[in-house]
Order: structure tokens, then C-alpha cells, then sequence
DNA sequence: TTTAAATATGAACAATCATTCATTTTTAGT
DNA sequence: ACTAAAAATGAATGATTGTTCATATTTAAA
């Protein structure tokens, strides 16, 4: 195999992260595709935590998952911390598995 | 969220069972991008085996997870089983994701 | 300097899962 | 029929991990 290993860590570290119901949640909550407009969607703790049923403790266990895997970026403001998607391969990860499930044969 | 919780629960099966470090090393050795043809990749149980490093039971048992979930197809030929990967969304997903680790910034 | 809001943290538990080992099934050759 | 090759199976185990609960931290307002 001509793949380096690093790079198959990397990889599986990557995929495992998405592979997860709650994170999948938080991150189309984030997916800009999926709402109204084309900005850049950012949203606190709490709100993200209403919008996909979960309790606020393990959303925000979950986004440090997330932001530690650079899936996420987050930004300080006030009291409130906002969430958003950190680059354009999370988008594109999602929407392909998106259409690999959607897609009947 | 607009999103079906069907469609999550198999977005997540899917990427979970890319998120393994054995399991992404056989799709590797399944991936014509990586080898010199262009043509389908068709390999036997016991040659990914040794290719990957890992014992035929673990590859073995490995295989059936990746069939189950169409990540691979299998062809029985006398005594050998020849698997290959299944369609083309498994070779944009661990593209995508290679892209995704493999690019400095 | 209390009080409340927003978020993070850490321990604990249950459940999942990757791996190994031993064994079995299937097929082909002798 | 016997033997060997190829692959699958099932039980057992050890490690990882998602979730909950209770508590701590940070910030702003009163």
C-alpha cells in the first residue's frame, strides 16, 4: 500500500468524529446550504442545543469534540460563544455522505 | 432542523464505518486512484490481508461490516472471494477526506 | 457583591466495538 | 475419502466513547 499511515489515522480520526448522530445535528444546524440564506451561519450553545433536542452539557462536550478536530470555529461575544462550520471540506464530507444516503437505486 | 433523523442515523452508520483505521487501509487497497490502472480494483481476502498487515480473520470480519454497509461488493471465484468497492460515492467520500487531511494551511 | 445567564468541566456508567483466538465451512485437488 | 487452501464464524475481552448528572467558571447586569 503506497498510503502513509499518519495519513490513515488522520483520516480515520476525521470520519469517526462525523460518524456520530449528535455531532451530525450540530453540524447541520451550522450547514448553511440548509437554510434560507448563503451566509455563514453562527449560533450559540444554547440555541443549538434547543434546535437539535439535546441537553446543553452534552452539546457543548460535543462541540469541543468538534472544534478540537477543526470542524468548528468559535467566536466570543458577550456572554454567549457562537459556533460556526470551520472550513469548506466539513461542507462538502456532509453533502456527499448526504447524497450517498438519499440517493435510492 | 429540516433534516430527517433517518437520514442522520444513516449518515452516521456510513461515516462510522469509514471511521476505522483497518477498515479505510482495505477500501485503500480496493481504490484504483491509487494503484497504476484505471480499471476496478478486484482483490481476495487473503491478499488484502497481507497487503494491509492485519490477520484474515480481522479482514475477514472487517469485509462483512463493509459489505453490509455497501461500502464493497463481493464475487465468488472457486475457492477465493474477489471484493471491490461498491460505487462511486465510497471513492468521493475517502477522496474528500484525504483532501481534507492531506492539505496544509 | 449578589444574582442569573451562558457555557464548560469532570466523574461515572452503560454500551458499543475492534481485535484475537479457536473452530468451522466451503471448495478444489489428489 | 483425505488433505489443504480460502474464507467465515462466534465467543471473549479490552478499550473506547456517548451520555448524564452535578458542579464550576465566566460574564453581565442590578
Amino acid at each position: 500500500m503506497t498510503i502513509d499511515e499518519k495519513i490513515i489515522i488522520k483520516m480515520q480520526e476525521t470520519l469517526k468524529i462525523a460518524g456520530d448522530a449528535t455531532r451530525l445535528k450540530i453540524l447541520f444546524a451550522l450547514l448553511d446550504e440548509f437554510n434560507e440564506s448563503g451566509k455563514e451561519v453562527e449560533k450559540c450553545v444554547n440555541d443549538i442545543a434547543f434546535e437539535v433536542s439535546a441537553s446543553q452539557s452534552l452539546v457543548s462536550h460535543q462541540l469541543k469534540v468538534l472544534k478540537d478536530s477543526d470542524f468548528v470555529k468559535s467566536k466570543k461575544e458577550g456572554k454567549k460563544i457562537y459556533y460556526s462550520l470551520k472550513d469548506e471540506h466539513v461542507r462538502e464530507i456532509i453533502k456527499i455522505t448526504y447524497e450517498h444516503v438519499t440517493e435510492e437505486e
